[in-house]
DNA sequence: AAATCGTGGTG
DNA sequence: TCACCAAGATT
């Protein structure tokens, strides 16, 4: 039987991860969402802080975003936050603090699509339920020869199917963690085990020389580009900070006073803008120095950064009532994404 | 249903 | 270097 190989395979080669050594449904949660598009390796240390600062379920409804969003800073896919917290205020209030036990109630929080929602029914309280993620879809794909593509709503339901199919009557806490552990460590995405493979004989992958070719995915990005030009208003040891608000990217993080364009700008053409108007009004300010272009390269998009570094008189600061000025100590109480992190990290203040 | 949301590792 | 992609979800 396949689903028992894949067993017998992960009982011999399965990590010991922290995740693993609690059946709190709370805790399997917060795994499962740091877990999501991360690898396991960044995800433990995020993982330990963020379960000692918040224990229980309770303890993450009570809290400010702001100092969610601090503990999931550097992270990334800040939405996860966010929609952690709303979760956990839903569980608070709707359930009493009790985590809800049924795959349908847990599939209606916020941030728990199918696989989450597959993983901890099944890990939490044994629940059957397939959890399909990026190594189960690789897993199959290769040993069954199956070349929908697996962003396709047509593959999503095939690879529902035959996951429901391969897991049989297996144990649903034991199998999903196996076939999951399998693809993470076995059937990699590139250069795959498959000489050492307990299963390589029932591949079709293998035997026909594919692996290299699935999974099938069909949508391609394209990154755009952004001009960021970050304004580091200083003061005796403090800058300028603000939230970022709407729906765009690093939405609720803070970051310095931004003038976005559409396209690259001279110095002359920044100091000319309406937004330099804006903020600056009639300010007498010392314009020290422009570092050079940063490119902070994400999935969709190419984001070049210039840090303006500006001297402010202490008096002026008044003026800039939309900004909180900080010093590098009460910035740490202050989510940033890494790009704004890293130059406070190094900005010599 | 396609676009969007971060960051870091890898070959 | 750079394309790929990692325990996906939302709109």
């Amino acid at each position: 039987m396949l689903n028992n190989q894949i067993i017998n395979w992960y009982c011999e080669n399965k990590r010991d991860l922290p995740w693993r050594n609690t059946k709190d449904p709370y805790l399997i949660w917060i795994s499962e969402i740091m877990l999501q598009q991360t690898r396991v390796v960044t995800a433990i240390d995020y993982y330990y802080k963020f379960t000692k600062r918040f224990p229980t379920v309770t303890d993450l409804a009570l809290a400010d975003e702001q100092e969610v969003l601090n503990l999931w800073q550097g992270l990334g896919y800040y939405s996860r936050a966010r929609n952690l917290h709303h979760a956990a205020k839903t569980i608070h209030t709707i359930y009493k603090g009790i985590f809800p036990s049924t795959y349908k109630e847990i599939l209606a929080l916020k941030g728990v699509g199918t696989y989450t929602a597959a993983a901890i029914s099944s890990f939490a309280f044994n629940l059957p339920y397939a959890a399909i993620d990026g190594n189960v879809y690789r897993v199959l794909a290769r040993l069954f020869g199956i070349e929908t593509p697996i962003d396709s709503t047509e593959g999503k339901k095939l690879f529902q199917n035959l996951a429901t199919e391969t897991m049989g009557n297996a144990r649903p806490e034991v199998y999903n963690q196996a076939i999951i552990e399998f693809g993470a460590l076995q059937c990699t995405p590139k250069s795959p085990s498959c000489s050492i493979c307990p299963v390589h004989s029932n591949c079709f992958a293998y035997s026909s020389n594919m692996i290299d070719q699935l999974p099938v995915k069909s949508k391609q990005i394209k990154p755009k580009n952004r001009y960021f030009y970050y304004l580091f208003l200083s003061c005796s040891g403090r800058f300028a900070i603000e939230k970022r608000e709407g729906k765009d990217i690093w939405k609720n993080m803070y970051q310095y006073p931004l003038i976005e364009s559409n396209a690259e700008l001279s110095t002359d053409q920044l100091l000319q803008s309406d937004q330099w108007k804006e903020i600056f009004d009639s300010s007498n300010l010392v314009l020290q120095s422009i570092s050079d272009n940063i490119v902070h390269k994400l999935t969709h998009q190419n984001i070049n950064t210039r840090f303006i570094h500006i001297d402010v008189s202490a008096e002026e600061i008044k003026k800039f009532k939309r900004f909180i000025f900080v010093n590098k100590k009460e910035s740490e109480k202050y989510p940033f994404p890494k790009l704004i992190n890293n130059h406070i990290l190094n900005c010599d203040i």
